[in-house]
DNA sequence: GTTAAAAATGAAAGCGCTTACATTAATCTA
DNA sequence: TAGATTAATGTAAGCGCTTTCATTTTTAAC
């Protein structure tokens, strides 16, 4: 592989010249461009990115920790980030956290100690002063899907409170009354927003929140199928059911169909996300929309605006969800 | 940021030997050991794997790339290879290559100018002679999905004709004779050998490919929507429809359920990946296995063991699938 | 107590690039 | 046309680490 050096020895120039005709900075004739571009392509030049960054102390690349690398929620996430970031030229990293605290601190330190200019971070365990001090190093960071207070300015999430409230109020407004909740797992933050949501939704409603009709599940389809069977197994009456994802409600649903029972007809579902797959199932679930592709985006861009200059991007922190009405819910009887 | 040469000044000794400990080469006291590790707890010293990297020609990093960062095929097959190279302190860069041979050719460059040591490569569209070419490199290259003569001992496939056979073959048992078939896009190998598959089946039981019951999908949801829509308008008859993939048949069910056609008792169905979602709708999808991760599994152990030499694994090549028999097909009428 | 072998350590030359600074060439001004 | 600018190029010092080879220290052998 050729270097700087071979570049530099044939087209008759020193590095310094080589170098600024790569990287396109400072003052170069063009007779002497040309020079440098001919050697560089006889000699199929290409900058080895590992010396550039350690000479610039820039290593045009940017870590992203999410919590998985699977399913239908993170990959549309990560799929934008390096998106954007790509056509900027710039790459990305990956690692994941998989909802554990020290993975999720390994997976940072990892990105660090790689050099990467930014980092875009999914960390769903750690503590807030652990992204605090994380944010107060040298490594510019955005936090995605998480509000800290403190460094706010550095936050890209959802409103979860309100997509909480806007599911359960759409029940409530179809006049369901006895209504289950199958939540994410509450160690998660935006698990304990979207059941507060519903919580107030119910408080709206008049109504008391009952334990009886609360599931703590996984986010994940068998998180729903078990939560369903345990509630309906209970024998508490209820005619809808408030999932906190669409993973969940497909699983819900899908244990309701293997009992034969109706749905909608003979009970309502609201999901959350708004992830491809549910619409093709039937009934098509109603939801609520997560941006998560849209904060992808604005966090990349953050990143590119920030740290390398190039975006004019309005920086949005919070986004707003919004209900997908769909079939899964009907009025109640009676 | 503390710097090695921090470490030996504090420690009282010279790089090389700092080095040494970092690395657990060559002989070190344990008194000049301790001195050091004392040091290096003292500044927090984590070397900097950028001029580790430049300095031992060794990246750590591997480079993956595969079409999609999204969706439920390529999620889990970069999870099983995230989990096994950093379970080795391995780490992996990705890049999409979007189903587009430019795109793919300028990941594999970047990947590679990137310093990776090996190049886990699941390209759809890039010619044969050009994947040859990139195995004579000198960065090590693992093929998945994707079979190539001359460098067969670096492909990790699945025996996709094999797949579409039993898929085919299961419809054609259970006394089906029409049958559609909604293919991938045929620019895809996968898509052309399981279609293959189909047509030798058919040949099995004697039965001629008939184009009128074709149709070339995306291998998206989507494309089986719309492919079971043109299916149908064509006013072919037919009592079963074998699907490319699960996206497409899930697409395809969803079609026929707004239509009010019952499944499978009007109409029969297999897909083909067995990916998770499909076995939550009603009815639960029958389909092929395809062992994605065990493959990402063992390309990632490949890498481990050919440039680590750090896993002792034997290679297999070629994976099977097999028949997931589940309710979407019934005994045909009459 | 020598001497040879082995073990531990250090010196220093890179790895391929960037970049501040110095130098030289070209252009302008009056 | 001398002197002052400005443009173009080159020199060389790193970036933080690895690694070869030489040197010193320790241990073993007799």
């Amino acid at each position: 592989m050729a270097t700087i050096y071979d570049v530099s020895l044939l087209a008759g120039v020193s590095l310094a010249t080589v170098s600024r005709v790569v990287n396109n900075t400072g003052k170069v004739s063009d007779k002497t461009r040309q020079k440098v571009h001919d050697a560089m392509a006889q000699l199929d030049y290409r900058p080895n990115t590992i010396a550039q960054s350690l000479a610039s102390n820039r290593s045009n690349s940017v870590g992203v920790l999410v919590s998985q690398l699977d399913g239908p929620f993170y990959g549309p996430l990560m799929r934008e980030i390096e998106s954007v970031l790509r056509s900027a030229n710039k790459h990305v990293i990956i690692a994941a956290g998989h909802s554990d605290a020290a993975q999720e601190k390994e997976a940072v330190e990892f990105l660090l100690s790689r050099g990467c200019d930014a980092l875009i971070v999914d960390a769903e365990i750690v503590t807030n002063d652990y992204l605090r001090e994380l944010c107060q190093g040298k490594t510019p960071v955005v936090l995605i899907n998480r509000h800290v207070e403190g460094i706010a300015d550095r936050c890209v999430h959802l409103d979860n409170l309100k997509g909480g409230l806007l599911a359960s109020r759409h029940v409530l407004e179809f006049g369901h009354s006895r209504i289950a909740y199958i939540s994410g797992p509450l160690f998660k933050l935006d698990a304990r927003e979207r059941l507060q949501g519903h919580k107030q939704a119910l408080a709206e409603h008049g109504l008391a929140f009952d334990e009886a009709l609360f599931f703590e599940g996984d986010f994940r389809e068998e998180g729903g199928y078990e939560g369903m069977a345990t509630l309906l197994d209970s024998g508490e009456p209820f005619s809808a059911v408030v999932c906190a994802n669409d993973q969940m409600a497909s699983g819900a649903i899908a244990l309701c169909l293997e009992r034969g029972l109706r749905v909608p007809e003979e009970i309502s579902f609201v999901g959350f996300d708004d992830i491809p797959f549910p619409r093709y199932i039937s009934p098509k679930l109603t939801t609520v929309s997560n941006p998560i592709q849209d904060m992808g985006h604005m966090a990349a861009n953050w990143v590119l605006k920030e740290v390398y200059g190039q975006s004019d991007i309005e920086f949005n922190h919070k986004f707003e969800p919004q209900l997908v009405v769909r079939e899964s819910v009907q009025r109640a009887l009676g």
